[in-house]
RNA sequence: GCGCCAGUAGCUCAAUCGGAUAGAGCAACGGCCUUCUAAGCCGUAGGUUAGUGGUUCGAGUCCACUCUGGCGUACCA
């Protein structure tokens, strides 16, 4: 529908050339009464063209060519909006367009042959998943299977740290239990990491290597096993939430391949950096930033900084076209002196877009529960996933916008599963399933042939509903926001159920339960292909 | 102190980059199953969009200030 309105409007420039060098906007008025589509271009024009805005809609109108038997009707409504009805014949053709195109519906191509890279979870192994890597780990995913939709071959990466003072605190932790395990009296410092997590990695290096590792460093077998088994863990929760990735990009190799020492002589050969307290600075100043940061600290370490620019230019070297990160709101602060880095040695920042998501609050009976791996205070993913599924986590964490704060009470949640929207989409795909059943058993088949008679309110609204799902997956990718295609399914399953309540299919005369047949199939399609792209299953029977 | 994100129905959140009468779910109340799945449908109630001023045809959305919450503000990541 918006297609055909931008086609019409293309022509008409060559008309009313005031039309050429503004960008005309269509949307769908929240009140059907207002139209299919609305555009506001004449009240845009209104103040540069100095005339009235209703006289300016009703030339664009007179001057419009368009076909009537796919436009009913254009009304110029309150102060010049322009509302465009279609006819109902034409509402009717996108169940054809659905069904030959099937697997290609919804999909885009302009950005077919480029590459992206979506960075994400990239949580240290220092113990398991939380709840807050929950929301990060699944809009990370639905934004790659978003990007995937509009082109992209797209890369999953998780960026980690293996060495650093995160990792010989977790060496030493399990160290003490193991050495707790074996009866001798060793304190367990409150630095350590205090999850049971923790013990159960101590047993497994018993198990595993006998009771000869007293003198064994604590950075040795120790943290190597504990990064082993805490990787093993993380993969296997995100793997319940179907997510994978292709790469885990060790910071470590930066170092490995000079990739560090690179970036430092280009920064020096371009005078960006300077030896201050010995240590090394980068002139943040001279490239927009508030102040100079360390680079490199007096004790001969490299800070974050450094490696993180060393890892975005190996994702430039590496040929991606678009590169996403996904932080948390804690890394607000971090990432505007990696990019201003990154553009100081020739590469174009704008080919990464950094996605600041806000925490989630989890609450428990009222109560706020802090997170801290280290305090093993927090709830983890898993004992999310055990307490009410893995549907329900993708869906809810993908059913808000990322830059709002989310609240989420366990207590509540554990007892509210069977409300969670979630069931309410699949259950609108198990409903169509479960006719389609039926259906076979009686002999009916679906049928284009006769859709003109899909002429209610019910069948029409949905029908103008699926007409928006290529937009709407559009938006939702190129404005990285799933929650759009969330809040789309939701509408989408409004409108089928209304359908459902008030169209019956088996009993209606045969062409029109044909046609109707054909209707719910496409019904069913878009929901399976909405829920593919949140990660979310589209079950046959519930 | 400064910076970023936010504040919308009792609760959790939407609102298509400034559009028309601010919408859903949950919770509350009332109705609808001898016919394709009642995890559904229909209805009622619920709002000064934190507050004050401003910008214009038009503001939840933009600007200024105030209040409240979250996250930062490291030679931690």
């Amino acid at each position: 529908m918006k297609n055909y309105l931008l086609g019409i409007f293309d022509v008409l420039k060559n008309k009313l050339t005031y039309l050429q060098d503004v960008e005309i906007g269509f949307n769908v008025p929240q009140n059907n009464v207002n139209g299919d589509y609305s555009t506001n271009i004449a009240m845009m024009l209104a103040k540069k063209l100095k005339r009235p805005p209703r006289q300016i809609a009703e030339e664009i109108v007179e001057n419009l060519s368009y076909d009537s038997n796919i436009i009913e009707k254009i009304e110029i409504a309150g102060a010049g909006f322009i509302n465009f009805y279609f006819t109902p014949e034409f509402v009717t053709r996108i169940i054809k367009t659905i069904l030959e195109e099937k697997d290609t519906f919804g999909r885009f191509e302009i950005h077919t042959g480029k590459k992206a890279n979506v960075e994400f979870v990239s949580a240290n192994p220092t113990g398991p998943l939380t709840v807050g890597h929950g929301r990060n780990a699944v809009l990370g995913d639905t934004v790659a299977n978003l990007l995937e939709w509009i082109g992209y071959k797209v890369d999953r990466e998780y960026y980690f740290n293996n060495a650093g003072r995160q990792m010989r605190v977790l060496g030493e932790s399990v160290k003490a239990r193991y050495l707790q395990l074996l009866g001798e009296k060793v304190e367990f410092k409150e630095e350590y990491y205090q999850g049971e997590y923790i013990i159960d990695i101590a047993k497994t290096v018993l198990e595993k290597y006998g009771e000869n590792l007293k003198e064994e460093p604590a950075d040795g077998i120790f943290k190597d096993e504990a990064e082993r088994e805490i990787f093993e863990n993380i993969k296997r929760t995100l793997k319940r939430l179907n997510i994978e990735f292709n790469t885990f990009f060790n910071e470590k190799s930066l170092y490995d391949n000079g990739n560090i020492d690179k970036v430092l002589t280009e920064f020096k050969k371009k005078n960006l950096s300077y030896e201050k307290d010995g240590a090394t600075w980068l002139k943040l100043t001279e490239l927009g930033q508030e102040q100079d940061k360390v680079i490199i600290k007096s004790t001969g370490e490299p800070t974050y900084r450094l490696p993180d620019i060393a890892y975005h230019v190996t994702k430039f070297e590496r040929g991606y076209d678009l590169m996403v990160d996904i932080f948390g709101a804690d890394h607000m602060a971090t990432y505007p002196d990696v990019l201003a880095g990154v553009q100081a040695l020739g590469y174009d920042k704008e080919k990464i877009k950094v996605i600041i998501h806000q925490f989630v609050t989890v609450m428990e009976k009222g109560e706020v529960i802090k997170m801290s791996t280290r305090k093993a205070n927090f709830i983890t993913l898993d004992e999310l996933i055990d307490e009410v599924g893995h549907d329900v986590v993708r869906y809810f964490f993908n059913m808000r916008s990322y830059s709002s704060h989310m609240n989420f009470d366990l207590s509540l949640a554990k007892k509210q599963t069977d409300e969670n929207p979630v069931f309410y989409l699949q259950y609108a795909h198990a409903r169509i399933s479960s006719i389609l059943r039926t259906v076979k058993d009686e002999g009916l088949r679906s049928s284009t042939d006769n859709l003109d008679l899909l002429k209610t309110g019910s069948e029409q609204n949905l029908l103008k509903h699926l007409h928006r799902f290529p937009d709407e997956v559009f938006y939702a990718a190129t404005n990285f926001e799933p929650h759009k295609i969330a809040n789309y399914l939701e509408q989408l399953a409004a409108l089928f159920h209304k359908f459902y309540t008030e169209c019956r299919i088996i009993g209606s005369e045969k062409k029109l339960a044909e046609a109707r047949l054909a209707l719910i199939i496409s019904t069913q399609i878009i929901l399976k292909k909405g829920l593919s792209i949140l990660g979310v299953s589209a079950p046959e029977k519930m």
